[in-house]
DNA sequence: CTGAAAGCGCTTACAG
DNA sequence: CTGAAAGCGCTTACAG
């Protein structure tokens, strides 16, 4: 009544090694490619698995060889993505890293296990130790796990964190936020004299955006312009968050500084659409700056300019650190910066780029 | 020499039995939220669990409870991404459905195996089979497998397609393209008035894009209108295949149809800038559409008319037809559809739209 | 409620 | 080169 089909229990390597009249070891030495089994021996069961259409449980394969050809990857994500409308932009940046992550880990032959935890979700740890059970190792987006906790689970498995903190347990991979935030800076005061700028940043247990704004506020004192930033100018990462911060802003009947300098691109979104709805101008009357050089910076409008970060690469770099370490090698470092570079297009005040993609 | 740490052999549940004075059964049950175990013995097997910092192996639980809580994704994607600067747009599609596929996995504690396939790959069997046995289940896109491969993987596995092909042995699940086609056709005509439009496909293996090419071929026979398309009007489902197939009508000095309905909106994308380099207007000269509604079609300017489909619902879906079939229910038949609809925004010839998001 | 023991499906020394 | 057998780390009847 409950099964109507009794899953005719599945094929194991002892029907392949009945059917090609040989021992399960010789069918797992020619599965595993080696050498020692003679062409007709390996003819044989090959034959066997075809006719068979037999697949190796990769559970049992990788409870005997204590390899499981597999990365886990976990971060953070809102729970109900299917009511914002532009759902598709708001954690694409979470998306583009996991395709990082999942392209370097092809090379190897090793599969990405993804798990996403809640945004509010405080005690990730049980989603986290499941992960961790199935992989050989762990790749952690942002802080989702303190210090001790890393160390924990550290001891099952290696730990890569992603733009997280550094530890003694684990790498770190970052991009050089210092070095982008001072170089648009600098620009935005010395090529454009702007002397009041204000830092748009988000989450204060960013790594990223303390990173950022600490690199503005210490280019800013440099310089000996007028900083703003604090409570009133903190975003979420996210276009509606910016949108927020401006409209509160204007509801406060607050001045608006002569160039914004956002924590990430979608946040940049926001401000020009809160911006646009009052009539404000940009760059005329205010510039606006983002980070990350996301695709659709380039169709904003103006053009935004940014803070470009391998993306895709600081996935691709995570993966390769914690291959390593699933091989024993030693850890290369606490932490590895991939380098930023600055994107100057219109939206902070310099002529529109005009070129064309896909020349 | 090779082993500077050894690395200390990890915990196992004996350990945190000794650690505990009990037996590991009495560890595995309290561990799997049995009632079984009396408070004391609960209480002392946590903390010995909470001590010792185990975590138990998700491949031995596996291979003895014959459940990975895993779904195998696999999909294809080019080898290499990173020299293309618009990487984040090319293959935001699958990704968006990826996102999908795991939040619904999210709620029944599954996580999501990843893997892709290069799309020069004409035989992925053998990375398909490695994902297969490390999953409960499987979901394809594309037309990855043949109905027969389908039919080999299947008998260890459920195996549910996304936009692939009908076989006795899997459940496909894909949008309406027929009715989003001729919605967008029928407005097209009817109240714009034009006569002459072209289909701009992508590759022929695409069930999707077969689809919508017949849809749109029926919708303009019944109109009585005049329908283009063919080997030239052949794109890739990406930007610079859109451009390319527009770039090589000029080259050719083909004349342009009064309107080019695109496979998905990355084609449009192309289309659009292709036809501004050459000083062609839209919607003017031509009117453009797109497929999918993905973000960046409302900041194209000028704002795409699409048909938007609910990608993200289609990764959630497949997931959740295969967690029943994962459970041993029945089918729910071979195909499940999801509904799309027509998005009518500035590129048909059609008013520009003003809203503006995060209201 | 609890424990001893079998078994999940592989890989891999160990002999031959 | 090949096979018999142990063992990987869990879960779960089966007894008690």
């Amino acid at each position: 009544m409950d099964e109507t089909h009794p899953s005719p229990r599945s094929l194991t390597i002892y029907d392949v090694a009945r059917h090609a009249g040989v021992s399960i070891a010789s069918v797992s030495r020619v599965l595993n490619g080696r050498n020692s089994p003679r062409p007709e021996t390996r003819e044989r069961v090959l034959r066997a698995v075809a006719e068979l259409g037999f697949v190796p449980d990769g559970a049992a394969r990788a409870l005997s060889s204590r390899l499981k050809e597999v990365v886990g990857v976990v971060f953070r994500r809102p729970v109900d993505e299917f009511s914002v409308s532009d759902e598709g932009e708001n954690l694409l940046f979470v998306d583009v890293i996991n395709r990082g992550v999942e392209i370097a880990a092809r090379r190897q032959s090793f599969s990405v296990l993804i798990a996403s935890v809640d945004v509010f979700d405080t005690h990730p740890d049980a989603r986290i130790d499941s992960v961790a059970g199935k992989s050989d190792g762990l790749i952690l987006h942002d802080p989702l796990l303190s210090a001790e906790g890393i160390g924990r689970v550290a001891k099952r498995t290696p730990i890569v964190t992603l733009a997280g903190s550094v530890t003694p347990n684990s790498v770190n991979v970052r991009v050089d936020n210092e070095h982008g935030i001072r170089e648009l800076v600098r620009h935005l005061i010395a090529e454009h004299g702007y002397r009041s700028l204000a830092y748009l940043g988000a989450h204060e247990n960013s790594p990223d955006s303390v990173a950022r704004g600490e690199a503005f506020a210490a280019a800013i004192e440099r310089a000996g312009a007028e900083g703003i930033s604090g409570p009133e100018w903190r975003g979420n990462y996210m276009a509606d968050g910016g949108a927020r911060v401006i409209r509160n802003l204007f509801a406060r009947n607050g001045s608006l500084p002569r160039a914004i300098v956002c924590a990430n691109d979608q946040t940049a979104l926001g401000v020009l659409y809160a911006l646009a709805e009052r009539g404000v101008r940009v760059p005329e009357d205010v510039a606006v700056t983002g980070f990350d050089d996301i695709p659709v910076a380039r169709h904003m409008r103006p053009q935004l300019t940014t803070v470009r970060q391998p993306i895709q690469k600081l996935g691709a770099t995570a993966f390769d650190v914690l291959f390593s370490l699933i091989n024993g090698e030693r850890p290369p470092g606490t932490e590895i910066v991939l380098p930023t570079e600055l994107i100057v297009r219109g939206s902070c005040g310099c002529p529109a780029e005009t070129a064309v993609p896909w020349d």
